[in-house]
DNA sequence: CTGGTACATTGACGGCTGTCGATCAGTAGT
DNA sequence: ACTACTGATCGACAGCCGTCAATGTACCAG
């Protein structure tokens, strides 16, 4: 997925296909009630393991990794390993964007 | 659904399940790039009756009848029926709510 | 090297979703 | 009433998505 997510806004003028194509990308990322709350977990931590989400989230270490993939995917997550454990954490300015897209003040 | 969408936002502190359920479900409306285009197109006209709408968006009358109804139950669209013809409008507020939910300045 | 731990991947299953053709319901004009 | 037009609903189909058990991979301690 490209990076960008900047410069249109929905409010602003009809959306290409291609722009709508890419927000519609990040925004199905959110649509997941588990995915926000995992999101909301790491933002409200700043930083959490993947073995401490299964049990808050009561779901099986697979589906948190799955889940953990499609967010990081989506630019909104970011994971660093250290050692045998990998740290999360919100990916700088991207909820930001996706506010913009939104019609949110630059 | 419920109207609220105003009090927590993912940023602030882990969502509840069932707040999650409630957010996830406006973004739903919006995760789909026939929707975002068709939501931004009402945006920048105003008002625009769904006959308008099959057209740039490529998509039969049955369908742009399904999304709109979508846009509509997530209260992100307001139709008035004007004699044969329904017009379509953006809900107010509704988007900024969820910019809001998504951590935006209040 | 062996065993254990953290995470990823695979395969499978049920459910949901976008799409369209066909049909139905409501409105307006003749 | 009849016709024409806008929009909703239904039925069906293909494709995607969330979920988990099983298995694979990487890392560390001993």
């Amino acid at each position: 997925m490209s990076d960008s997510l900047c410069c249109p806004s929905v409010v602003d003028a009809a959306l290409t296909p291609e722009e709508a194509a890419e927000l519609a990308e990040v925004l199905a990322a959110l649509a997941d009630p588990v995915r926000l709350r995992l999101f909301s977990i790491v933002a409200a931590r700043g930083e959490v393991c993947s073995c401490e989400l299964e049990e808050p989230l009561g779901r099986s270490q697979p589906t948190v990794s799955h889940h953990t993939r499609v967010l990081a995917q989506a630019g909104l997550l970011a994971g660093e390993r250290r050692g045998r454990w990998i740290w999360w954490s919100i990916a700088p300015g991207r909820l930001q964007a996706l506010r913009r897209a939104l019609g949110g003040a630059p």
